[in-house]
DNA sequence: TCGGGCAAGGGTTTGACGTA
DNA sequence: TACGTCAAACCCTTGCCCGA
């Protein structure tokens, strides 16, 4: 049975505490990216080629060239990509703007009252959004060149990013809340647990019992709230530690295929082609 | 709104065998 | 030893309905 304060454990990012940022360009989703995580850190990324989605606390965010997505501390996400994907991603400790909210009590409400007030994702249509992408493109410039004065610079316009979004993108009416999934700290759990025991010979029905739901009531809440079905998440957590051990032991394919879990060695050479793109041998080479 | 039960269809797994 | 192919068996996902 699960202990109930089980809860997936936050990533750590390794950010320097005199600059607590950090701002890079990925191509694809990287794997740590593909797997349902979660950081102290707030997260920026701007879409700028190609097209994929968001998953993030349960709710599906589809993203496209020129949209900002906005992912608060510990909010559980997970990216997916369509096509072509290149993102701008920005992580930085809400810590280092502590000072700011002094002057402006409502610097981070874009990250704190996400889901209520403002939305995850800032749409590319919007008529303020070449602002921010400017501003996000100047601080990758700026963070790639480390010229004089480039943390100040950086950090001047973090901020003026954040009171933009503050006076343009505020969601009219009432108040929005997030969606209601009760099952979101069940699945969380659960996730957990596979991610401890990964080896283990899961099913669908033992993964259903550690939630108390009936296999069907699981698959579905599962889907909702990680994007993928719970075998295809187990498959994928198998195979990151299977590329960890190809590519830092020296171990036998078949010894790597039966401690990541996979009872069968064709199965394995099959999935590992079908997710990382070729062979078990051909990663080593 | 949440959760259980059920059935159908399709995807996945397994194990044997072949090839390099 | 590593990996691919294939057929059969297995079981997961999905959709629907119903009850609490």
């Amino acid at each position: 049975m699960l202990k109930h304060h089980q809860s997936i454990k936050s990533d750590t990012i390794h950010l320097p505490p005199s600059f607590p940022i950090r701002i890079t360009e990925t191509s694809g989703v990287s794997p740590s990216f593909q797997r349902l995580h979660l950081h102290v850190e707030m997260e920026i990324n701007l879409i700028v080629k190609g097209t994929g989605y968001y998953i993030i606390n349960g709710n599906k965010y589809p993203f496209r060239q020129g949209d900002i997505i906005l992912i608060n501390s510990n909010e559980l996400h997970r990216a997916f990509e369509t096509e072509d994907l290149i993102m701008m991603v920005i992580m930085f400790d809400p810590g280092w703007l502590a000072v700011e909210q002094r002057y402006d009590a409502e610097l981070l409400a874009p990250f704190r009252k996400v889901g209520e007030r403002f939305s995850n994702l800032l749409d590319a249509n919007h008529e303020a959004i070449t602002t921010l992408q400017n501003i996000l493109n100047d601080m990758k410039r700026e963070f790639d060149q480390a010229s004089d004065s480039y943390v100040s610079v950086i950090r001047a316009q973090l901020i003026r990013f954040l009171a933009y979004i503050n006076r343009y993108f505020k969601l009219p009416g009432a108040p929005r809340h997030q969606a209601k999934l009760q099952g979101i700290e069940t699945i969380r759990e659960v996730v957990q647990h596979m991610e401890e025991h990964v080896t283990e010979a899961w099913t669908l029905q033992n993964l259903a019992n550690l939630a108390h739901l009936s296999p069907s009531r699981f698959s579905y809440l599962f889907s909702q709230i990680v994007g993928t079905s719970p075998m295809d998440y187990l498959i994928q957590l198998r195979l990151s530690h299977a590329v960890h051990l190809l590519e830092t032991t020296e171990m036998k394919i078949i010894e790597v295929s039966t401690i990541c879990g996979f009872r069968n060695l064709s199965n394995f050479n099959r999935l590992f082609r079908l997710y990382i793109g070729k062979s078990p041998s051909e990663l080593r080479k």
